[in-house]
DNA sequence: TGCTGGCACTCCGCGTCGACGAGTGCCAAG
DNA sequence: CTTGGCACTCGTCGACGCGGAGTGCCAGCA
């Protein structure tokens, strides 16, 4: 009962100060809100919560301002995701159509999902790993130099220059195009490795050189540029919620501009469709100690291929972002699994 | 004699301010610079220096502060591009070196001459209509839709999905193929509409329902999408020197996200080599009247195909700016003319 | 004609001071 | 367990004054 209106107060305190930005007190929190009790009451059930680490306060005498962990309770057990309003639905809808290939659809919809948040959007492409070979296409570009692209059933183009010690004969690539195909085609590129390590063995001489070539490109293609593409958006909007951490906007831009970084923020959770909060200091990422980051799987067909979310302060509302990044999330699966 | 000595003050004043980031009073400069003059004098050539619109006071009984014009002065007459240290080239050359592919290259390039200029730093890439068609391949991805691939000299690679309304026969894609790399391969694509327009006629049919779909497809790609992409680095700097611009660094960070934007602040001076500077409201961007824009075009063999440069403040080093540009497009444009 | 030192004036920046107000913690009473 | 009252703490804000940097102007000098 008295623990009921602890976290009433709780979620009384975390609405006004994302709503003010200020650090609240006593006797505001009871005019705005009807607690059905005292300012008086309020005091000491804000003292509890602080006994608790849940609330701080600036300095004596200030109002109090949400920590990291009463975020956390917010989020776990205060709040309901915020499902978007009609207009906000059709908007989705009309912005993410007509995207005309994959790099379309991850630009549009990191847009708009910075857009709706009003904070910093970011899109994982597609795992690669996760989808499935399409075609292999060998291109000549000099006599001992090609070009391997790679087309996968999320839409996804991979291109590496393929360097050869030797000449090329002029056959050549058609047969190994036709072989590797035979092979990979619809595969997942998670088995590719186990499928083609041998595949050199059918070619002799020269031949054989430049199948090793190949292959080997193909596995570092397959293997090491693993999920490394992360598209950003919004981040003019890193400068309005500025002043929040202290004019501190530098590192958060530098951590920000590092792929490793933002696949941390996205990545942990991997392969799940759960809608993650990560607070404050939760996300072990230097310098971003006071921004929350709220992820998300999206999916083709009904397998997660990769993430997407937003980072904002800690001090923002958890409900709607996490409404807007649920929307984004099924509107960019569904799109990709129509396509 | 005495003209000589006021652009002399100018340049000192350019210097000190550029260095110190406050504005700049005659006592100081006479104890700065060897001008063998007393303060008095240097008030008289400022007074006369400020009627010319050169530089300005913030306040009465301020130091002085170069003007946009004064800038421009300062670019045109009186400095000389500061070439790199040993070092620094040395840094450019290996931290270049590896790369595997295009898109390897311009984010490489960009990283690196925002690290050197500490500055934003942007990088275009290689204009489709300045390049030749080196293959063209079609896969097919459902019955009736196919993903068009087009492979540019310089290592480009754009892909469309082309949505045929009939279902294409087996053996077409092929025919299609070969028709379309006999006619353009090797072609200039600023050529590729006159020449494949009629290509269609060939079919009849669905056959031509689907040539016509592909042909319209890749005039698309070669006409639209142009010169559209734009590789940004650095945006991290801009909070440095934020306080330049009072503080108001979001309009810029918005300008920056917008292709559009980036292209009318590269692209002006477009096909030519030459460096060119854009000082404060010379680059008629809004929200961008605090800001400088150094670029010049990057050649491949020998014909300029795209631009590069940085953004920083109007405040900034221009000597070693455009050092530093015109070294980064060299050894780009290097490099792209050994892969 | 141009340079120089001197001088009065302006104005920003900074530190101090005091009043004000918001907010707290504690206590005694209901 | 709640409530009103009360003393106390601090941060914010405007006023004030001072010092310093810088200017413009003027008269004297080469």
């Amino acid at each position: 009962m008295v623990e009921d209106r602890r976290l009433s107060v709780l979620r009384a305190i975390v609405e006004d100060y994302v709503a003010t930005h200020e650090p609240v007190g006593s006797r505001s929190l009871v005019e705005r809100h009807a607690l059905g009790v005292s300012p008086a009451t309020i005091r000491n059930d804000m003292a509890a919560l602080e006994d608790e680490g849940l609330i701080a306060q600036p300095h004596t005498s200030a109002g109090r301002v949400p920590t990291d962990q009463g975020y956390r309770v917010f989020v776990d057990r205060l709040s309901q995701v915020k499902p978007l309003s009609g207009a906000e639905r059709r908007a989705i809808g009309s912005f993410l159509d007509g995207a005309v290939d994959l790099d379309d659809v991850m630009q549009r919809s990191v847009r708009l999902l910075s857009q709706i948040t009003r904070q910093v959007a970011m899109i994982q492409y597609p795992s690669l790993t996760r989808s499935t070979v399409r075609h292999i296409e060998l291109v000549g570009l000099t006599p001992s130099r090609l070009l391997l692209v790679l087309i996968a059933d999320t839409g996804r183009v991979e291109q590496r220059v393929v360097d050869t010690a030797v000449a090329i004969p002029d056959d050549l690539l058609g047969r190994l195009r036709a072989r590797l195909l035979e092979r990979v085609t619809g595969l997942r590129l998670i088995d590719v490795p186990g499928t083609v390590s041998d595949l050199a063995d059918g070619f002799a001489g020269n031949d054989r050189v430049v199948a090793e070539s190949v292959v080997a490109t193909l596995l570092e293609t397959v293997v090491e540029r693993h999920e490394e593409r992360v598209m950003l958006a919004g981040t003019a909007n890193l400068a309005t919620f500025g002043e929040d951490f202290h004019g501190a906007v530098r590192p958060v831009l530098e951590a920000l501009e590092e792929q490793i970084v933002l696949l941390r923020l996205l990545g942990e959770s991997r392969s799940s469709d759960v809608l993650t909060v990560r607070i404050g200091h939760e996300n072990q990422v230097e310098g971003m100690s006071a921004t929350s980051v709220v992820t998300v799987g999206y999916s083709l067909g009904d397998e997660v291929v990769a993430q997407l979310g937003v980072v904002g302060p800690t001090r923002m509302d958890y409900p709607g972002t996490m409404g807007s990044v649920r929307a984004v999330a099924r509107y960019v699966g569904r799109i990709l699994t129509e396509q």
